[in-house]
DNA sequence: CAGTGGTCTAGACCACCAA
DNA sequence: TGGTGGTCTAGACCACTGC
């Protein structure tokens, strides 16, 4: 019988999140710096950063180079698929999960071009081939500032011919009325969920640090005939961000 | 105009991930000591380690203890929602991510019991007070040995007098019929999705690094009348899943 | 300018594995 | 029994913050 020798820095990161939870330290309050927290648990610094390390990863704690380690309560936003039965369903209010409605979202970093090539797996779902040019659509979400949100838009040149209607004042619906107008009004849509280290280029885009879980939703969209018209990838922050799909069993 | 001076360990992180994409080691392979690869990479161990921990929380690599590093490579587990419609849906075969649905899975660990508490969330979202009994089904899956899922369904001992129809042989279509004919079907569901760090005891039950996120599916399950009658909590190893829903926009 | 977190180093000990 | 990964240590340098 080996007992189950718990690393320390595991130990202490449990603790430091019990000690927040309790209110030992509140939102937005600074923590005591790196050093005297390691002695306080009678560790060593480096043991101490792989804890602190953890409570950043899921956004517990906001690390600010040469200003010190902050708590982060933030609220994550809620992300509704399946918007069709979102009125005939009886509670809103009571979720398990805890998230914010009620902030709204600040868009930069609009872009929209045409390009002759798309990653393998976006123009198989497409029905396309390798050099089919494809319609890309690129935008970026904040919150108060923060970067939360990440969207990657992609449909078939053949679809589409114009961009003009891709840019930003024309929104995320843009492409639907497109669409629409073509003939080739999005009906039905899969939503593919996946949970992954970020890439250094979504790190920076997300403002994450590499240890944070990032939530991939890839959107494909199909038509009346169930023909696939457009593929919406979303990179989200998982710290922000918490799903909601509502469906008849 | 500063440049961006990326860590060693990022880096190196990358060019393994990519080393392993290019084939220059297999699946399954056992990767070089780590002082070798540090020696290779020009770094020092505690670097490298760094380096390889990031590989480890997603599943590219797994450490053995006394053994090695060994590359893996598990295509995920699809988990469908809203599958009224699936059926309806044009090309199961033509998917944006990676999955793999001919494997099945083994179920074991399972318990049900009848419990005066629950977590708050639930509890709420149940509609019960902190002092109503519930019943508490929980139990575990693997994947050819490894844990991948472990599932917690909570149901108001109102709705479902006796434990027998829980365990395991009932399986999972046991609750639902139950509530059936307590004239409780379930007609309508929800589900709310976060992607999260594993607690301590998660990660001893799905075997996965302190590092890896889960991903948490809260499903809540309403009868005709839309008062929910059952949540089912999953808790799911994010490099064994991916998630699928389909709907009508 | 002093204080802070992010990174990196060069060791060490232990538990575990395989031969 | 020798090699391996997991953990831990006690330093160091740098970039950045805020005064």
């Amino acid at each position: 019988m080996t007992e189950a020798p718990e690393p320390r820095y595991l130990d202490i990161a449990a603790r430091l999140r019990q000690a927040i939870e309790n209110g030992r330290y509140h939102t937005g309050e600074r923590l005591p710096p790196e050093p005297e927290l390691a002695k306080e648990h009678g560790v060593a610094l480096m043991t101490m950063r792989k804890a602190l390390n953890l409570l950043k990863a899921d956004g517990t704690l906001l690390g600010r180079k040469g200003s010190g380690n902050y708590v982060q309560s933030i609220p994550p936003l809620r992300r509704r698929g399946a918007t069709r039965l979102r009125l005939t369903q009886p509670d809103n209010t009571m979720t398990v999960l805890a998230s914010d409605d009620t902030r709204s979202l600040e868009t930069d970093h609009v872009t929209a071009t045409v390009q002759t090539g798309a990653p393998a797996p976006i123009l198989r779902a497409l029905g396309l081939s390798e050099h089919d040019e494809v319609l890309l659509r690129t935008s970026r979400y904040r919150l108060t500032g923060r970067p939360v949100k990440y969207v990657r838009t992609y449909v078939p040149h053949t679809l589409l011919a114009s961009t003009s209607l891709l840019h930003s004042d024309a929104g995320d619906d843009g492409i639907r009325a497109a669409l629409t107008a073509a003939g080739r009004a999005p009906v039905l849509a899969r939503e593919e969920i996946c949970c992954r280290i970020p890439t250094t280029e979504e790190c920076s885009h997300l403002s994450v640090p590499p240890n944070r879980f990032v939530i991939a939703a890839y959107r494909t969209s199909f038509d009346a005939d169930h023909r696939p018209v457009e593929i919406e990838e979303t990179v989200m922050d998982s710290a922000s961000y918490v799903l909601d799909y509502v469906y008849e069993v």
